[in-house]
DNA sequence: AATGAGCACGGTGATTGGCTAAGAA
DNA sequence: TTCTTAGCCAATCACCGTGCTCATT
Protein backbone atom coordinates (compact mmCIF):
# COMPACT_ATOMS: atom_id res chain seq x y z
CA UNK A 1 0.00 0.00 0.00
CA UNK A 2 0.90 4.00 0.47
CA UNK A 3 3.30 4.82 2.73
CA UNK A 4 2.91 8.63 3.72
CA UNK A 5 5.46 9.95 4.83
CA UNK A 6 5.43 11.82 7.94
CA UNK A 7 6.68 14.84 6.44
CA UNK A 8 4.09 16.50 3.76
CA UNK A 9 6.51 16.57 1.00
CA UNK A 10 6.79 13.96 -1.42
CA UNK A 11 10.52 14.36 -1.94
CA UNK A 12 11.44 10.31 -3.34
CA UNK A 13 9.65 7.64 -2.69
CA UNK A 14 11.84 4.84 -2.37
CA UNK A 15 12.41 3.17 -5.94
CA UNK A 16 12.71 -0.28 -6.24
CA UNK A 17 14.69 -1.46 -9.15
CA UNK A 18 15.71 -5.12 -10.26
CA UNK A 19 18.37 -6.45 -7.76
CA UNK A 20 21.12 -7.65 -10.69
CA UNK A 21 21.32 -4.03 -12.52
CA UNK A 22 21.23 -1.79 -9.24
CA UNK A 23 24.53 -1.81 -9.09
CA UNK A 24 25.38 -1.25 -12.70
CA UNK A 25 22.46 2.02 -12.98
CA UNK A 26 24.52 3.32 -10.25
CA UNK A 27 28.00 3.30 -12.10
CA UNK A 28 26.14 4.00 -15.60
CA UNK A 29 24.82 7.12 -13.53
CA UNK A 30 28.58 8.06 -12.75
CA UNK A 31 29.81 7.31 -16.24
CA UNK A 32 26.81 9.36 -18.06
CA UNK A 33 27.59 12.31 -15.62
CA UNK A 34 31.31 13.17 -16.73
CA UNK A 35 29.60 12.72 -20.37
CA UNK A 36 26.96 15.28 -20.05
CA UNK A 37 29.03 18.22 -20.72
CA UNK A 38 30.07 16.91 -23.74
CA UNK A 39 26.20 16.00 -24.77
CA UNK A 40 24.65 18.88 -26.25
CA UNK A 41 21.23 19.69 -24.58
CA UNK A 42 18.96 19.27 -27.33
CA UNK A 43 18.37 17.36 -30.55
CA UNK A 44 19.06 19.49 -33.87
CA UNK A 45 16.81 19.67 -36.41
CA UNK A 46 19.40 18.22 -39.15
CA UNK A 47 22.35 16.04 -38.74
CA UNK A 48 24.29 17.15 -41.89
CA UNK A 49 24.46 20.75 -43.38
CA UNK A 50 24.76 19.33 -47.05
CA UNK A 51 21.96 16.59 -46.78
CA UNK A 52 19.49 19.44 -46.13
CA UNK A 53 20.85 21.39 -48.96
CA UNK A 54 19.89 18.65 -51.23
CA UNK A 55 16.76 17.77 -49.62
CA UNK A 56 15.69 21.04 -50.34
CA UNK A 57 17.00 21.45 -54.09
CA UNK A 58 15.38 18.42 -54.88
CA UNK A 59 12.42 17.86 -57.69
CA UNK A 60 9.41 17.32 -55.67
CA UNK A 61 6.39 16.04 -56.76
CA UNK A 62 2.79 17.50 -56.43
CA UNK A 63 2.08 16.35 -53.32
CA UNK A 64 5.48 17.05 -51.76
CA UNK A 65 7.08 13.90 -52.31
CA UNK A 66 10.82 13.85 -53.74
CA UNK A 67 9.78 12.70 -57.81
CA UNK A 68 12.47 11.19 -60.08
CA UNK A 69 15.00 13.43 -61.68
CA UNK A 70 13.10 15.51 -64.16
CA UNK A 71 15.88 18.32 -64.52
CA UNK A 72 17.56 20.42 -62.21
CA UNK A 73 17.38 24.14 -63.39
CA UNK A 74 13.99 24.78 -62.59
CA UNK A 75 13.58 27.32 -65.48
CA UNK A 76 11.77 25.32 -67.78
CA UNK A 77 10.85 26.70 -71.33
CA UNK A 78 13.40 24.79 -73.63
CA UNK A 79 11.73 23.22 -76.79
CA UNK A 80 8.83 20.88 -76.01
CA UNK A 81 9.97 17.99 -75.85
CA UNK A 82 6.70 15.87 -73.97
CA UNK A 83 7.89 14.09 -70.83
CA UNK A 84 6.17 10.97 -70.54
CA UNK A 85 5.37 11.59 -66.86
CA UNK A 86 2.76 13.52 -64.97
CA UNK A 87 -0.81 12.27 -67.08
CA UNK A 88 -2.86 15.54 -66.77
CA UNK A 89 -6.03 14.36 -65.23
CA UNK A 90 -7.31 12.03 -62.77
CA UNK A 91 -6.58 11.84 -58.74
CA UNK A 92 -3.67 12.77 -57.30
CA UNK A 93 -3.06 10.30 -54.56
CA UNK A 94 -2.76 6.87 -54.31
CA UNK A 95 -1.45 4.55 -51.66
CA UNK B 1 2.81 -12.51 -32.50
CA UNK B 2 2.84 -11.87 -28.53
CA UNK B 3 5.28 -11.60 -25.91
CA UNK B 4 4.74 -15.17 -24.85
CA UNK B 5 5.75 -16.41 -28.19
CA UNK B 6 8.39 -13.39 -29.00
CA UNK B 7 11.50 -15.70 -27.78
CA UNK B 8 10.96 -18.84 -28.88
CA UNK B 9 10.18 -17.26 -31.97
CA UNK B 10 13.40 -16.05 -31.56
CA UNK B 11 14.98 -19.05 -31.03
CA UNK B 12 13.88 -20.90 -33.81
CA UNK B 13 15.06 -18.20 -36.05
CA UNK B 14 18.67 -18.55 -34.96
CA UNK B 15 18.75 -22.08 -35.37
CA UNK B 16 17.37 -21.89 -38.60
CA UNK B 17 20.00 -19.89 -39.63
CA UNK B 18 22.89 -21.81 -42.00
CA UNK B 19 25.74 -19.18 -42.55
CA UNK B 20 26.08 -15.93 -40.55
CA UNK B 21 26.20 -13.21 -42.72
CA UNK B 22 28.65 -10.60 -40.97
CA UNK B 23 28.67 -8.75 -43.91
CA UNK B 24 24.99 -7.17 -44.08
CA UNK B 25 23.70 -6.37 -40.77
CA UNK B 26 20.59 -4.24 -40.01
CA UNK B 27 22.47 -1.88 -37.84
CA UNK B 28 26.30 -0.55 -38.91
CA UNK B 29 28.86 -2.93 -36.57
CA UNK B 30 31.72 0.37 -36.71
CA UNK B 31 28.19 2.44 -34.91
CA UNK B 32 28.07 0.15 -32.27
CA UNK B 33 31.78 -0.46 -31.63
CA UNK B 34 32.21 3.74 -31.36
CA UNK B 35 28.89 3.78 -28.53
CA UNK B 36 31.24 1.01 -26.88
CA UNK B 37 33.96 3.24 -27.32
CA UNK B 38 32.70 5.80 -25.18
CA UNK B 39 33.02 3.47 -22.12
CA UNK B 40 36.48 5.14 -20.83
CA UNK B 41 37.27 1.69 -19.35
CA UNK B 42 37.16 0.17 -22.91
CA UNK B 43 40.16 -0.78 -24.47
CA UNK B 44 40.32 -3.04 -27.12
CA UNK B 45 37.14 -4.55 -28.07
CA UNK B 46 37.02 -7.96 -30.45
CA UNK B 47 35.12 -7.84 -33.67
CA UNK B 48 33.02 -10.69 -32.48
CA UNK B 49 31.63 -8.32 -29.81
CA UNK B 50 29.68 -5.61 -31.86
CA UNK B 51 28.33 -8.50 -34.31
CA UNK B 52 26.75 -10.01 -30.90
CA UNK B 53 25.14 -6.56 -30.22
CA UNK B 54 24.04 -5.56 -33.42
CA UNK B 55 21.70 -8.97 -32.68
CA UNK B 56 21.18 -7.99 -29.34
CA UNK B 57 19.96 -4.37 -30.63
CA UNK B 58 17.44 -6.20 -33.13
CA UNK B 59 15.65 -7.96 -29.73
CA UNK B 60 15.77 -5.43 -27.50
CA UNK B 61 14.47 -3.21 -29.98
CA UNK B 62 11.63 -5.80 -31.15
CA UNK B 63 10.79 -6.60 -27.62
CA UNK B 64 10.45 -2.78 -26.20
CA UNK B 65 8.70 -2.13 -29.28
CA UNK B 66 5.89 -4.47 -28.80
CA UNK B 67 5.75 -4.22 -25.16
CA UNK B 68 4.99 -0.86 -25.55
CA UNK B 69 2.32 -1.44 -28.53
CA UNK B 70 0.67 -2.98 -26.11
CA UNK B 71 -0.47 0.00 -24.15
CA UNK B 72 -1.23 1.77 -27.70
CA UNK B 73 -3.52 -0.55 -28.14
CA UNK B 74 -5.02 -0.06 -24.79
CA UNK B 75 -5.80 3.29 -25.27
CA UNK B 76 -7.28 2.74 -28.49
CA UNK B 77 -4.67 4.67 -30.69
CA UNK B 78 -2.75 3.32 -33.93
CA UNK B 79 0.60 5.51 -33.60
CA UNK B 80 2.90 4.65 -30.97
CA UNK B 81 3.95 6.81 -28.67
CA UNK B 82 6.76 8.19 -26.07
CA UNK B 83 4.51 7.67 -23.27
CA UNK B 84 3.68 4.29 -24.08
CA UNK B 85 7.49 3.23 -23.93
CA UNK B 86 7.69 5.15 -20.66
CA UNK B 87 5.12 2.65 -19.47
CA UNK B 88 6.39 -1.02 -21.23
CA UNK B 89 9.80 0.26 -19.53
CA UNK B 90 7.90 0.83 -15.86
CA UNK B 91 6.00 -2.61 -16.01
CA UNK B 92 9.08 -4.93 -16.91
CA UNK B 93 12.18 -4.85 -14.66
CA UNK B 94 14.36 -6.05 -17.23
CA UNK B 95 13.71 -2.28 -18.05
CA UNK B 96 14.86 -1.14 -15.10
CA UNK B 97 18.05 0.27 -16.38
CA UNK B 98 16.31 2.51 -18.84
CA UNK B 99 14.71 4.82 -15.20
CA UNK B 100 17.03 7.83 -16.25
CA UNK B 101 16.62 7.52 -19.99
CA UNK B 102 12.79 7.59 -19.66
CA UNK B 103 11.98 8.61 -16.28
CA UNK B 104 8.50 7.22 -14.31
CA UNK B 105 6.64 10.93 -14.84
CA UNK B 106 6.04 10.63 -18.19
CA UNK B 107 3.51 8.23 -18.19
CA UNK B 108 0.87 10.15 -18.90
CA UNK B 109 -2.63 8.62 -18.95
CA UNK B 110 -4.45 7.53 -15.43
CA UNK B 111 -2.47 4.31 -14.12
CA UNK B 112 -1.30 3.54 -10.90
CA UNK B 113 1.94 2.92 -10.31
CA UNK B 114 3.11 -0.71 -9.17
CA UNK C 1 62.98 45.96 -43.95
CA UNK C 2 59.27 44.64 -42.68
CA UNK C 3 56.60 43.02 -44.79
CA UNK C 4 52.73 42.96 -44.27
CA UNK C 5 51.81 40.18 -46.55
CA UNK C 6 52.27 37.59 -44.64
CA UNK C 7 48.89 38.12 -43.23
CA UNK C 8 47.34 36.65 -46.11
CA UNK C 9 48.16 33.66 -45.77
CA UNK C 10 47.28 33.16 -42.57
CA UNK C 11 43.49 34.58 -44.30
CA UNK C 12 43.49 31.48 -46.64
CA UNK C 13 44.34 28.99 -43.96
CA UNK C 14 41.63 30.28 -42.08
CA UNK C 15 39.23 30.08 -44.71
CA UNK C 16 40.08 26.75 -45.96
CA UNK C 17 38.79 25.39 -42.32
CA UNK C 18 35.21 24.38 -43.97
CA UNK C 19 33.76 23.12 -41.10
CA UNK C 20 30.10 21.40 -41.27
CA UNK C 21 27.76 22.23 -38.38
CA UNK C 22 24.80 21.13 -37.76
CA UNK C 23 22.76 22.78 -35.87
CA UNK C 24 21.85 26.62 -36.64
CA UNK C 25 23.44 28.39 -34.13
CA UNK C 26 25.54 28.11 -31.37
CA UNK C 27 27.17 25.06 -29.79
CA UNK C 28 30.54 24.89 -30.80
CA UNK C 29 32.35 23.12 -27.50
CA UNK C 30 31.60 23.39 -24.43
CA UNK C 31 34.33 23.48 -21.59
CA UNK C 32 37.30 20.77 -22.55
CA UNK C 33 37.21 17.97 -25.21
CA UNK C 34 35.42 17.84 -28.13
CA UNK C 35 31.66 17.51 -28.72
CA UNK C 36 29.69 14.46 -29.04
CA UNK C 37 27.22 14.48 -31.79
CA UNK C 38 24.22 12.51 -32.75
CA UNK C 39 25.99 10.27 -34.89
CA UNK C 40 28.10 9.15 -32.59
CA UNK C 41 26.11 8.77 -29.77
CA UNK C 42 23.38 7.12 -31.06
CA UNK C 43 22.76 3.97 -34.24
CA UNK C 44 20.99 5.43 -37.28
CA UNK C 45 17.64 6.45 -36.90
CA UNK C 46 16.24 4.82 -40.13
CA UNK C 47 18.05 1.16 -39.03
CA UNK C 48 16.01 1.84 -35.96
CA UNK C 49 12.40 2.17 -37.45
CA UNK C 50 13.13 -0.61 -40.02
CA UNK C 51 13.39 -2.91 -36.86
CA UNK C 52 10.71 -1.11 -34.82
CA UNK C 53 8.05 -1.81 -37.49
CA UNK C 54 8.68 -5.84 -37.83
CA UNK C 55 6.26 -6.17 -34.27
CA UNK C 56 4.00 -3.13 -35.11
CA UNK C 57 0.59 -3.92 -37.03
CA UNK C 58 1.17 -2.67 -40.90
CA UNK C 59 -1.29 -0.45 -40.48
CA UNK C 60 0.33 1.07 -37.48
CA UNK C 61 2.36 4.36 -37.26
CA UNK C 62 4.79 5.52 -34.95
CA UNK C 63 5.74 9.08 -33.63
CA UNK C 64 8.53 10.99 -34.12
CA UNK C 65 9.07 10.88 -30.14
CA UNK C 66 8.89 7.24 -29.58
CA UNK C 67 11.77 6.42 -32.40
CA UNK C 68 14.06 9.27 -30.89
CA UNK C 69 13.08 7.55 -27.40
CA UNK C 70 14.44 4.13 -29.00
CA UNK C 71 17.24 5.74 -30.33
CA UNK C 72 18.58 6.59 -26.63
CA UNK C 73 17.25 3.71 -25.11
CA UNK C 74 19.17 1.23 -27.56
CA UNK C 75 22.45 3.75 -27.00
CA UNK C 76 22.00 3.03 -22.99
CA UNK C 77 21.47 -0.26 -23.79
CA UNK C 78 24.63 -1.10 -25.09
CA UNK C 79 26.79 0.84 -22.97
CA UNK C 80 24.60 -0.99 -20.10
CA UNK C 81 25.95 -4.35 -20.89
CA UNK C 82 29.12 -2.83 -22.52
CA UNK C 83 29.99 -1.83 -18.78
CA UNK C 84 29.40 -4.92 -17.41
CA UNK C 85 31.25 -6.88 -20.10
CA UNK C 86 34.23 -4.50 -19.70
CA UNK C 87 35.04 -5.30 -16.35
CA UNK C 88 34.80 -9.20 -16.17
CA UNK C 89 36.86 -8.38 -18.66
CA UNK C 90 39.44 -6.80 -16.58
CA UNK C 91 38.88 -9.07 -14.05
CA UNK C 92 40.15 -11.32 -15.84
CA UNK C 93 43.41 -9.50 -16.84
CA UNK C 94 42.40 -9.39 -20.56
CA UNK C 95 42.91 -6.79 -22.76
CA UNK C 96 39.81 -7.43 -24.99
CA UNK C 97 36.14 -7.90 -24.83
CA UNK C 98 35.11 -10.95 -26.52
CA UNK C 99 31.67 -12.16 -27.04
CA UNK C 100 31.79 -14.51 -23.80
CA UNK C 101 32.70 -11.16 -21.27
CA UNK C 102 28.83 -9.74 -23.50
CA UNK C 103 27.30 -13.09 -22.46
CA UNK C 104 28.55 -13.14 -18.61
CA UNK C 105 27.14 -9.82 -18.89
CA UNK C 106 23.86 -10.41 -20.07
CA UNK C 107 23.12 -13.18 -17.42
CA UNK C 108 24.58 -11.50 -14.94
CA UNK C 109 22.51 -8.43 -15.40
CA UNK C 110 19.24 -9.95 -15.60
CA UNK C 111 19.08 -10.60 -19.07
CA UNK C 112 18.31 -14.57 -19.37
CA UNK C 113 16.20 -14.61 -22.42
CA UNK C 114 19.12 -13.47 -24.95
CA UNK C 115 21.82 -15.61 -23.49
CA UNK C 116 20.87 -18.80 -25.29
CA UNK C 117 20.00 -17.23 -29.17
CA UNK C 118 23.02 -15.05 -28.76
CA UNK C 119 25.06 -18.21 -27.80
CA UNK C 120 23.87 -19.92 -30.89
CA UNK C 121 24.85 -17.05 -33.11
CA UNK C 122 28.22 -16.36 -31.39
CA UNK C 123 28.70 -20.12 -32.29
CA UNK C 124 27.24 -20.15 -35.54
CA UNK C 125 29.63 -17.07 -36.82
CA UNK C 126 32.93 -18.58 -35.27
CA UNK C 127 32.29 -21.80 -37.09
CA UNK C 128 31.20 -19.52 -40.24
CA UNK C 129 34.88 -18.12 -39.80
CA UNK C 130 36.74 -20.76 -39.96
CA UNK C 131 35.08 -22.75 -42.87
CA UNK C 132 36.13 -20.12 -44.85
CA UNK C 133 39.34 -19.94 -43.46
CA UNK C 134 39.92 -23.21 -44.28
CA UNK C 135 38.85 -23.09 -47.67
CA UNK C 136 41.11 -19.49 -48.82
CA UNK C 137 43.89 -21.22 -46.94
CA UNK C 138 44.66 -24.57 -48.48
CA UNK C 139 42.17 -27.50 -49.40
CA UNK C 140 44.40 -30.07 -49.18
CA UNK C 141 43.30 -31.39 -45.73
CA UNK C 142 39.91 -32.09 -44.89
CA UNK C 143 37.89 -30.33 -42.14
CA UNK C 144 36.24 -32.17 -39.14
CA UNK C 145 32.57 -31.50 -38.57
CA UNK C 146 32.98 -30.75 -35.09
CA UNK C 147 35.67 -27.83 -35.29
CA UNK C 148 38.39 -29.94 -33.58
CA UNK C 149 41.64 -29.09 -34.68
CA UNK C 150 43.66 -32.22 -36.10
CA UNK C 151 45.86 -33.25 -33.38
CA UNK C 152 47.95 -36.32 -35.48
CA UNK C 153 50.02 -33.34 -37.32
CA UNK C 154 53.63 -33.40 -37.23
C1' DA D 1 50.14 -17.38 -35.23
C1' DA D 2 46.15 -14.80 -34.14
C1' DT D 3 43.87 -10.77 -33.58
C1' DG D 4 42.70 -5.72 -32.87
C1' DA D 5 43.76 -0.56 -33.40
C1' DG D 6 44.43 2.95 -36.73
C1' DC D 7 44.72 4.62 -40.95
C1' DA D 8 43.05 5.70 -46.31
C1' DC D 9 39.92 4.74 -49.80
C1' DG D 10 35.67 3.63 -52.60
C1' DG D 11 30.87 2.21 -52.67
C1' DT D 12 26.45 3.01 -51.01
C1' DG D 13 22.31 3.39 -48.21
C1' DA D 14 20.85 6.87 -44.45
C1' DT D 15 19.38 11.31 -44.55
C1' DT D 16 15.92 14.61 -45.74
C1' DG D 17 11.40 18.24 -46.25
C1' DG D 18 6.46 19.62 -48.37
C1' DC D 19 2.01 18.17 -48.63
C1' DT D 20 -2.06 16.02 -46.66
C1' DA D 21 -4.56 12.20 -44.89
C1' DA D 22 -4.56 9.96 -40.43
C1' DG D 23 -5.55 10.48 -36.06
C1' DA D 24 -4.34 12.58 -31.37
C1' DA D 25 -6.77 16.01 -28.55
C1' DT E 1 -15.16 18.70 -33.75
C1' DT E 2 -10.07 21.22 -34.35
C1' DC E 3 -5.37 21.00 -35.39
C1' DT E 4 -1.04 18.42 -34.84
C1' DT E 5 1.81 15.21 -37.25
C1' DA E 6 3.74 10.83 -39.56
C1' DG E 7 4.13 8.56 -43.94
C1' DC E 8 5.38 9.07 -48.51
C1' DC E 9 8.94 9.68 -52.30
C1' DA E 10 14.47 8.91 -54.00
C1' DA E 11 19.41 11.61 -54.88
C1' DT E 12 23.28 12.89 -53.07
C1' DC E 13 27.51 12.33 -49.80
C1' DA E 14 28.98 11.12 -44.94
C1' DC E 15 30.00 6.99 -43.16
C1' DC E 16 30.45 2.04 -43.13
C1' DG E 17 33.17 -1.85 -44.56
C1' DT E 18 37.55 -3.50 -46.34
C1' DG E 19 42.39 -4.18 -46.66
C1' DC E 20 46.48 -2.83 -45.35
C1' DT E 21 50.54 -1.98 -41.57
C1' DC E 22 52.02 -2.39 -36.97
C1' DA E 23 51.57 -3.79 -31.95
C1' DT E 24 50.46 -7.01 -28.56
C1' DT E 25 50.00 -11.55 -26.61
Amino acid sequence: GEDENSKGEPDEEPLYVNAKQYKRILIRRKARAKLESRIPKERCKYLHESRHRHAMNRMRGEGGRFHSAQEKGDQAGLDGSSMPLAPSGGATLSR
Amino acid sequence: PTIENFWPNILSEVNSIGQVDAKHQVLPLARIKKIMKLDENAKMIAGEAPLLFAKACEYFIQELTMRAWVHTEDSRRRTLQRSDIAQAIANYDQFDFLIDIVPREEIKPSSTTK
Amino acid sequence: MSNSEDSQQYMDLIVKEEEEMSGDESDKQDGHGSMLREQDRFLPICNIIKIMKVPVPQNGKIAKDARECIQECVSEFISFISSEAIERSVAENRKTVNGDDLLVAFSNLGFDNYVEPLSIYLQKYRESNKSDRNLFMDSNYAQNEDGATNEAMK
